[in-house]
Order: structure tokens, then sequence, then C-alpha cells
RNA sequence: GGUCUCGUAGCUCAGCUGGAUAGAGCAACUGCCUUCUAAGCAGUAGGUCAUUGGUUCGAAUCCAAUCGGGAUCACCA
């Protein structure tokens, strides 16, 4: 049974059956905590054809209900607001259907696919926060939609080609010696980073110096010898050039090994790789398709271009007048080849920061124009900026926040907290290791996810770092601590059973708000799928968590005497244990057992 | 300068499809472990929802202007 559709229902009924005229919308909302009820029906609108004053309105459609309605208890009216309060029998009636329904954490599948992006690092330098916050919000959304009954592609885009990568390809052939991973330690991508900052120290050292020689700074960025061998290196390697496509292949491996790891250790994961190196040759035929269909135009210094002027933007260059791609250029040919791949999503998410809000707006105009029917189907996921404190992270002045460090400090964290509090007595070595990992990358994942996608946000370490209150390690605590209550029922052999709960016939008002919050999952699903925000999810978790904490800390199950009323509050503990288990899991965090 | 975006408690954030006395967490202060895990619970204190005007029975929420922060407008990616 729906509660909320049946609800609305009786209130329709009700209102056309007093008013003699009926009415589409009914505004139904939670009650306030300090008024007795749980639905609210806000009166305001009715009076339009109520003809009688709000208190009225709501007296007279709140008595029709008590007596004609099977889900109404009581009522009670404070000015235009009417509030119902839901008969315990059906509130018991609600958390049976949840409890005999074994896939009640997820909707059905609706034949649907959906393809998101996320994560797209360039392949030059480490991970860092930003990419941590982009990574678990591509990864939480694919997941949310998996949820929702689609099925879901996670792919992402690795720009393996073009002039940053030379830069660190440059430094390394002039001041590396030959170094490897091996040879020196480090994982690859931080050893490729090395090479990159190196070339940043050189490079400007060596503007530096030309400027003293009068020259100009424009010049000396194009005359620095160690831009001039980069810039030698990119015609190289588009040109074929075997020696410098070898040395490409082994730094960009060096680098994927070094992703790897991280990966593996943030828990995510793509189903397909698409390479800018194997994209950017479609988008040029396509955008010389364009030329020759009219879409784009030619400038006489042979570049490309696409007049965006009558959508409100600027014109935009697609090919430059030497003939190479732009950025733009091989995202219109990663799309393309996206839809080939995959003909049926109808949905292509791109998980990137809102920096490039512009550029994806240019982009899906581009693809319509061209006659993509799919341009519609794309979505800019932007997201905003982390911050740190100290301002905005810049890794020229050395304040990024590297990912692999990030975690192990996390995690350090965990266990430090861990062992204070006492926690470990039981544990095996491993076994603290193992929940330090779990509870040090929550507290950051969750950390990360509860605020919402599009804002801008501060990650101030000392609060990420925090273990109680709002945060992932406080939902994980009380999921381990109904697995406890479980394990104990378990022991002293009290089974929950659909059967018992149909005797239930009075509640706890803790209780009731427990249904009433395990009964909103399936909106809340949804909300978070259509706002693409995991945010929603963790939103309720933490709700969800706080209101079980209440429960347990008002009423000592094991006291309880009524067999009836102790198997409920089983059933219901191991309903809000596997809801948080799967609403973090859709966050990507997991919960452990015992903590 | 154009466009977009944000401004809610000391700090970090919810709330924004208009509804009741604006909610959490952190930090501060009080209580609660001989009873299921105190990484918890209960409580005190803390607000001109940036400002001004408009729409409305009703505005943190919608509209406009102003102030303040940020992004973007490259033959960079």
């Amino acid at each position: 049974m729906n509660l909320d559709h049946t609800l609305k229902s009786e209130i329709q009924a009700a209102v056309a059956a007093l008013f003699s005229q009926s009415l589409e919308q009914i505004q139904i909302q939670p009650t306030n905590a300090e008024f007795e009820g749980s639905h609210t029906v806000v009166c305001f609108p009715i009076t339009k054809i109520s003809k009688k004053s709000p208190e009225e309105t709501a007296k007279s459609l709140g008595e029709y209900l008590q007596t004609h309605s099977l889900l109404v208890d009581r009522y009670n009216v404070v000015k235009g607001f009417l509030n119902l309060t839901i008969k315990d029998t059906v509130w018991a009636g609600v958390f049976e259907s949840i409890y005999s329904n074994p896939t009640f954490d997820q909707l059905p599948p609706n034949g649907k696919e959906m393809m998101v992006e996320y994560s797209s690092p360039n392949t030059n330098k480490p991970l860092h926060l930003g990419h941590l916050r982009n990574n678990f919000l591509g990864y939480s959304v694919a997941e949310i939609y998996k949820a929702n009954g689609y099925r879901v592609h996670k792919v992402q885009i690795i720009n393996d080609r073009g002039i940053h990568i030379c830069k660190s390809m440059a430094a390394w052939l002039e001041f590396g010696n030959g170094e490897t991973p091996e040879s020196s330690g480090l994982k690859g991508d931080k050893l490729v980073g090395k090479y990159y900052v190196e070339f940043d120290t050189h490079f400007k050292a060596q503007v530096k110096e030309l400027g003293e020689k009068g020259i100009d700074k424009e010049q000396a960025e194009k005359q620095a010898p160690i831009m001039q061998a980069s810039v030698n290196l990119l015609q190289l390697w588009e040109a074929n050039d075997t020696k410098t496509v070898t040395l490409w292949k082994t730094m960009n491996g060096w680098v994927y090994s070094g992703f790897d790891s991280t990966y593996k250790r943030m828990g995510v994961d793509f189903e397909k790789l698409y390479y800018e190196s194997n994209t950017y040759l479609l988008g040029k035929e396509e955008v010389v398709r364009g030329v020759e269909s009219g879409v784009f135009f030619k400038k006489e210094d042979g570049s490309v271009w696409v007049d965006l002027t009558s959508d409100g933007l600027d014109q935009k260059v697609l090919l430059r007048s030497d003939g190479t791609s732009v950025y733009m250029t091989q995202d219109i040919g990663t799309a393309i080849l996206r839809f080939r791949d995959f003909p049926k999503i109808e949905g292509q998410v791109y998980t990137v920061g809102n920096e490039q809000e512009y550029h994806f707006k240019v982009l899906f105009l581009i693809l319509k124009k061209l006659g993509y029917a799919f341009a519609e189907k794309c979505y800019h996921l932007s997201y905003g900026m982390v911050d740190l404190p100290s301002g905005k992270m810049k890794s020229r002045e050395g304040t990024v926040v590297d990912a692999d460090d990030l975690m192990v400090e996390m995690a350090t964290e965990a266990e430090k907290q861990t062992r204070e509090l006492g926690k470990v007595d039981e544990m095996t070595e491993n076994e603290i290791k193992q929940l330090s990992e779990i509870v040090g990358l929550g507290a950051l994942k969750f950390f990360l996810l509860k605020v919402d996608p599009k804002k801008r946000m501060l990650f101030d370490p000392s609060e990420s770092i925090q273990l109680q209150g709002h945060t992932g390690p406080f939902i994980q605590y009380t999921h381990a601590r109904i697995k406890a209550i479980l394990r104990k029922a378990g022991a002293i052999g009290v089974q929950a059973d659909a059967e018992a709960l149909k005797n239930v016939t009075q509640l706890e008002s803790v209780e009731r708000e427990l249904i009433f919050r395990l009964n909103n999952y399936h909106t809340k699903l949804q909300e978070a799928a259509r706002e693409y925000s995991p945010a929603v999810m963790s939103n309720y978790a933490y709700e969800l968590a706080k209101e079980y904490n209440q429960f347990y800390q008002s009423i000592p199950i094991f006291n309880e005497a009524d067999p009836t009323k102790l198997k409920f509050r089983i059933a219901l503990s191991k309903i809000v244990a596997d809801l948080l288990k799967k609403s973090m899991s859709l966050l990507g965090i997991s919960v452990p057992e015992k903590m």
C-alpha cells in the first residue's frame, strides 16, 4: 500500500464531497515536530472553493476524514493547517509491506540506460582533492541511477595527449637520468608529476633569465629552451615519431598504474575508458564535415570556427590555423563515439567542474547544430570547487592536497581515534587496519558528498577528520550498533517475522517517525536521481540514523516483555540497518559490522 | 564590461516546486554509562535568512535593483 497516494486521494475525495468541487492540487507536508500528527494539509488554497475561513475549512475536512477515512485516526487544527494522525495499525501495515519486500532498497529495473563520465584527469600529475570530489560524485550519481532501475555505464575520458604531457616528457628527458618508478620507489603518477613541477621550475627560471636580457615576456615564454623542447616533442608525437611515441607510452603507463592504485583505494570503477588520442581524429573529421555542410566556417588563415552569436554566445575556434585540434574538437568526437558504442543510453552525464560550464554549453549546442539528436540527452553535472581554509588550491604554490596522502591521513586518524576509544580490545591488528580504512574513507566521502554538488565548498582538514556529529562514521556507528542488537537477538533466539508484524496495534512516537522515514526512502531515491545529488541520500541516511539513535536511547529493546513488540522492534532495527547500508553504498561508503 | 553563480547561527552546512515560532553538526556550557556499543542521547545559549523594493492571504524560498565573494568570456586543457 502506498500511504501517501492513498491519503491524497482520500483527501481529494473529502474535498469533493464537502465542497462539491474537485481539486487536483492538494498540498501535504510533514507535520512540524511540535504538533501532533504526521501529515499536514495546508488549507489556505482550499478556501477558494470552500468559501470558508482556513480554520473552518481545516476543521470540516478533518471531521470528514475522521469518520470516513481508513487511514486517519485523529486530527487537530492550527490556524489553516490540518494535522492528521494516522492509525497505528496503518503504520504497522506500511512497515509490514516494507519488511516483506526483499528489494525495497531499490526500484525495479526500468529498461533504461545511462552513461556517467567522471574523473577524467590529465595524465601529467597526480590526483588531488578536487578529483576526489569529482570521483565520489560521479560514482555516487551512477549508483543512485542504478538504484533507480537504470543500467549505468561508468566511463572516463583520459586526456592522454597534448602539450601538458610533453612538458613532463621534456623535463624527464633533460633531468631524469632514466629514473623510473622502480628505481625511485615513487608511484608512477607521482614520478611524472615530479617532472611536471620540474618543467615549471626551469621554465620560470629561463623566462626570467631571458627577461633580464630585455626580451618581453610573451617572447621569452616561447623562446625558453625547455618550452621549445616540449613543443618539439608534441610535433614529433603528432608525426608519429617512434622514439617519442614510445616514451609517451611509457610515461603514460606509469601514470595509469599510479592512478589505478588510487582508484582502487577510493573504491571507484569504470566500465570503459576513452582516450583522447583515439577520439580527436573523429572530432576533426566531424569538424571538416561541418564546414562542408555550412555549420562551421573557415577563416582565411585556415582556422575553423563556429558562430554562436545568435545563441547569445561567442565565436569559438574548432581547429587551429595549423590544422591541429583543440579541446572542443576531441569532445565532439568523444560524444559521437559514445553514442555509437552505447546507442540505447538515454542520458550522458559529464561530471566536470563548474569552471567549464561555458565549454559544455557550447559543446551541446555544436552537437545540436551538427544534427545529433542526442545533444538533448547530454547533461553537465557541474560541481563547485573545493577550497581550503587558506584559499584556492594552487599547484604552483604547493597548496594542493594530494589524494593518496589525504586517504592515508584519514585512515591514520580513524585508527588513532579507534584506539583512544578503546574499541580494539577484541580485534586483531588486521581488523583494526580494515576498520580504520572503512571509517577514514567513510568520513572523507561523506564530508565531500553531504554538500550540494553545485556549491563551492570549504575543505577544512580538522573538520573533515571529525568522526562525531554530522559525519559518515556517525552513520557507520549506528549501523554497527544495530548489528550488535541483531546478533544478540539471534543469540537469545528472537526471530523477527512478517506474521508477527500484523499483530502490532500500538506504536511509540519514535517508532512512527522511523516508519515515516523508511516510507520516504523511494521518494528520496528519485529526488537524488532527478537532482543528480548524492547530498539528498547523505542527508537521508543521516536523519534516519539520528532518529534510530533516539529510538535506541529511549526504548531498551530487550526489556520488552510483549513478544509481538519485541519482534517488531527487532524487525524495525533490521530494516533501518539495511537501508543505512544501502544509502551509504549509494555514496560509495561501506559500513562495518562492528566498530 | 557581458554572462553565470553564491551570500542562512562564531564556523561548516540543511531548508529554496511560496506555508506554522528558520533546522542540524562543530565550537561553548549542563546533565545521562552496575541495563542492547557514550563514535551515542537529552538540554542551555547562539539568527535583521547580505541590503532595499515588489508580487502574495502568506517570502529564507519567486521577481527587480544594489552591495559583497567566485567562475567564465583563449588558435590552454
